[in-house]
DNA sequence: AGCACGCCGACT
DNA sequence: GTCGGCGTGCTC
């Protein structure tokens, strides 16, 4: 098999061919790394995906230059994973990989190199550019591919490095991954097959000879088996001066012991002693019959289990059973912030066995987990959407929390996939299990689970027959007609809130609206501020005096005069959680209201400051957007009140309505989670709402019914499927014609009704790129893989014309 | 994606 | 006269 088709971190669709050279035949093997050079100059780590015996008819492929794994880094699992991926969401493999991969591990002109040890080089038969490249690197010791551009011509830099390779005298450095090395704590251990041979005093009598070694052997053992789940730092052995480093690494070359690096920071969490779990109350040892059952017809759950019911409970059980199975667990949330509860529970237990792995390690940090998880050391990962990836084995479980969370599929990184759906999938690929867990599922998983795709588990109770919060529709119109409000509260909010604050417990007022005013507005002119980047109004923050812009991020100075007519009137509009805090601290003067938002949890540790502020009931009233409705989970909340709810519903986009309902519920689980007295004051325009009142029924069936009815009435997923296509450029005509043909291309080829557009999105211009969106309203079932390659189909005959191939565009799948 | 090549305007 | 803007084409 000469050839092998390399996957490159490059957006570019598809694989390359490349000739694998002779030498290299016996070692390489898919889901391998190699080092191929790529368009004259550059060098990629690219993967193998594929090898073959096919010669390419129309170009001549270049060869591979090394390989880089001794085993393939891609598991074969994950070779298909990505494969669906890139077939199911229309993205390129080498997006995929970009993703997927830390840097450190596809590292590319930034690579280095460096003299292989003890060698003589044979100058003569060396030619100028492979002399000149040898001398600087006796003279440096390590040089990354840039800077041998500065004295080799570019197009002669791969071939001198290749031959140099051949030559046996130089060799790629792993110098970044070393680099980082250091940041880590070394520990040591007695190796776990000479405890488990258990001929101690065999090995005692060898070591007489040496009697420091032995006396260090024992020393570690001693103190191992005191308490096994103790990490020994490497560095103490050495303390008192009374063992050397070279009697370890006798030791340690004898097979006796071994050392480990971990960071410092991981091992402080869980000293404490190990916690048995408590019983399961009687509701939830249903839910994890019905999970078992489940599992056992090979089908994956949805667990509905309202807010405390106490579903990490069910998890660790499941865990546990799956951990004595010998198999691993994939814990993902979607966001690592959430992690505290979780990780709490499962460190007393499991020790040094959890692995985190998450968009805030470092590139050395994900590079360790890698290596840790390849070779089986981690048994549960809790982890965020990017662990998709990671080379497992032995995968026996995903649970996926919060599953309905939209941080699962964030729309501003490609690839765009959706983890919840992706993971799947991918526990299809390993035989594994899944667990969607969630108080407000989506639409999609209920509708899912209710078709008997997913088993369906419901939690209907709180933990330990706390009772579900009551919730109260306050009719603002009515409370505004009889004068019985002041400012965005009506009386009766104020009242309520007020007596909650009496009997010393806490208030949270959720407004999910950033900044204080949506818009400042000039009164004689009508002048308002737009962010010169995008096609939006700048929010006006008072805290920081500024306006910003929520898309872009640009900032600018609050006018104080109208820029156009010079003005004083300015007039703001809108109102935001700023607002909102600064009204409730003026309600209540003599308690203390904080505001937990993006803009005021910015600055380090602001979230664990006020964490700790509320937990130990320094502040009373928690204002705040949906930030506050993760992981607050403190047991003197009792009111939870939403001033301008209607808010939540006027946003443009078909799963507003779910979205109010998930936020709405998921801030209720806040109040009354031990008394079980928790109220929720939901305040409005409209209390004849359907979803209002379908919420304070707090019936999740007839909830999910209406939704789905909903969709189903407007031909929406899960009803259908939807396909999004976003064209950007900097010119409004260049794109906006762009997407009048891709539309025109597409009604070609599929039928009429299912294409939508293309219209202006709804933000028309975000940093300086006008938007087009053309929307496709698929059915489901088989004919979707027909529509799908028509997509495919389009795209490729858009990208024929030249006049548009600067144009962005972005496919989501599943919008 | 990145990079080279090539063709047009505003500068030492 | 050139520097540098970005439009276009290509990468196994």
């Amino acid at each position: 098999m000469p050839y092998a088709q390399i996957v490159l971190p490059l957006n570019l669709k598809g694989s390359f061919t490349y000739k694998v050279p002779e030498e290299l035949t016996p070692v390489i093997q898919p889901g391998m790394r190699v080092l191929v050079p790529f368009g004259g100059k550059k060098i990629y780590t690219g993967i193998v995906f594929e090898l073959h015996d096919n010669e390419p008819e129309n170009f001549i492929a270049k060869e591979i230059i090394s390989v880089l794994d001794e085993s393939p880094i891609l598991t074969e699992e994950q070779i298909q994973f990505w494969n669906w991926l890139s077939d199911y969401y229309l993205c390129g493999l080498g997006e995929i990989y970009r993703f997927a991969f830390p840097s450190s591990l596809k590292l590319e002109s930034e690579t280095y190199l460096k003299l292989k040890p003890n060698i003589t080089v044979d100058f003569e038969n060396l030619d100028i550019n492979e002399m000149y490249l040898i001398q600087a690197l006796e003279v440096r010791q390590l040089i990354n591919l840039s800077d041998i551009e500065a004295f080799i011509p570019k197009k002669e830099i791969i071939r001198t490095i290749n031959s140099l390779i051949d030559l046996q005298y130089i060799e790629i450095d792993e110098k970044i991954t070393e680099k980082y090395k250091a940041k880590e704590v070394a520990y040591v251990k007695i190796n776990e097959s000479v405890l488990d041979n258990q001929n101690l005093s065999e090995i005692l009598l060898k070591l007489n000879k040496a009697p420091k070694q032995r006396d260090l052997f024992l020393f570690i053992l001693d103190k191992q088996t005191e308490n096994p789940d103790i990490h020994i730092k490497k560095s103490d052995l050495f303390q008192d001066g009374h063992f050397g480093s070279s009697h370890f690494k006798s030791l340690s070359d004898k097979g006796l012991v071994e050392e480990y690096y971990m960071q410092k920071d991981r091992i402080e969490g869980y000293e404490g002693e190990l916690e048995e779990l408590e019983e399961l109350s009687e509701s939830q040892k249903t839910a994890k019959e019905e999970i078992d059952e489940a599992f056992e017809e090979n089908k994956n759950v949805l667990l509905h289990g309202v807010t405390s019911s106490g579903k990490t409970h069910i998890y660790l059980e499941k865990i546990e059973e799956c951990i004595n199975e010998g198999k691993n667990i994939l814990f993902l949330l979607p966001e690592i912030s959430l992690t505290k509860q979780i990780t709490q529970r499962l460190e007393k237990k499991y020790g040094r066995q959890i692995g985190f792995y998450h968009q805030k390690l470092t590139d050395f940090e994900r590079v360790e987990v890698w290596r840790r998880i390849k070779q089986n050391d981690i048994k549960i990962l809790i982890a965020t959407r990017n662990a998709l990836f990671l080379p497992y084995r032995n995968l026996g479980l995903i649970i996926v929390d919060e599953e309905h969370d939209s941080a699962y599929k964030p729309r501003e990184v490609s690839p765009f996939f959706n983890a919840r759906d992706a993971a799947l999938v991918l526990a299809g690929f390993y035989n594994a299990k899944v667990i969607l867990g969630s108080a407000t599922p989506s639409v999609e998983s209920y509708y899912r689970a209710r078709k008997g795709k997913m088993k369906y588990v419901f939690l209907n109770e709180r933990f330990g027959d706390v009772k579900l919060p009551e919730y109260e529709l306050i009719n603002f119109k009515e409370a505004q007609e009889s004068k019985k409000v002041s400012g965005n509260f009506s009386l009766q909010l104020i009242d309520e809130i007020r007596k909650t604050l009496d009997d010393k417990n806490q208030v949270i007022v959720l407004h999910n609206r950033r900044g204080y005013a949506n818009v400042v507005e000039c009164e004689s002119c009508g002048y308002v501020n737009y962010c010169s980047n995008c096609d939006v109004v700048m929010t006006y923050h008072k805290a920081a005096n500024e306006m910003k812009c929520h898309y872009c991020g640009q900032r600018a100075s609050k006018p104080k005069t109208c820029p156009k007519c010079y003005s004083e009137n300015l007039n703001e509009r809108g109102v935001g959680v700023e607002q909102i805090h600064e009204e409730v601290s003026k309600l209540f003067p003599d308690h203390v209201a904080d505001r937990m938002d993006v803009d005021s949890m910015r600055k380090k540790f602001a979230y664990e400051k006020l964490y700790e502020k509320i937990e130990d009931r320094e502040t009373d009233i928690i204002v705040g957007t949906q930030m506050i409705s993760k992981g607050l989970d403190f047991d003197h909340i009792e009111l939870v009140t939403i001033p301008k709810a209607d808010s939540l519903l006027y946003v443009q986009d078909f799963r507003a309505e779910e979205r109010a309902y998930q936020l709405i519920t998921q801030v209720s689980g806040r109040a009354g989670r031990v008394s079980g007295k928790g109220k929720i004051l939901i305040q409005t325009y409209n209390p004849d709402h359907s979803v209002f009142q379908l919420i304070k029924m707090n019936d999740a069936a007839k909830i999910y019914k209406y939704f789905l009815t909903e969709r189903q009435k407007f031909l929406y997923p899960p009803f259908t499927k939807l396909v999004m296509i976003e064209l950007k450029h900097r010119k409004e005509d260049r794109v906006n014609r762009g997407s009048q043909f891709l539309g025109s291309v597409l009604r070609k080829y599929l039928p009429e009704e299912c294409v939508l557009g293309p219209e202006k999105a709804q933000i028309a211009r975000l940093n300086n790129l006008y938007q087009f969106q053309i929307l496709l309203k698929l059915p489901r079932g088989k004919n979707y893989e027909k529509f799908k390659e028509m997509i495919l189909l389009s795209l490729k005959e858009f990208d024929e014309i030249t006049a548009y191939q600067s144009i962005k565009k972005d496919v989501f799948v599943d919008f």
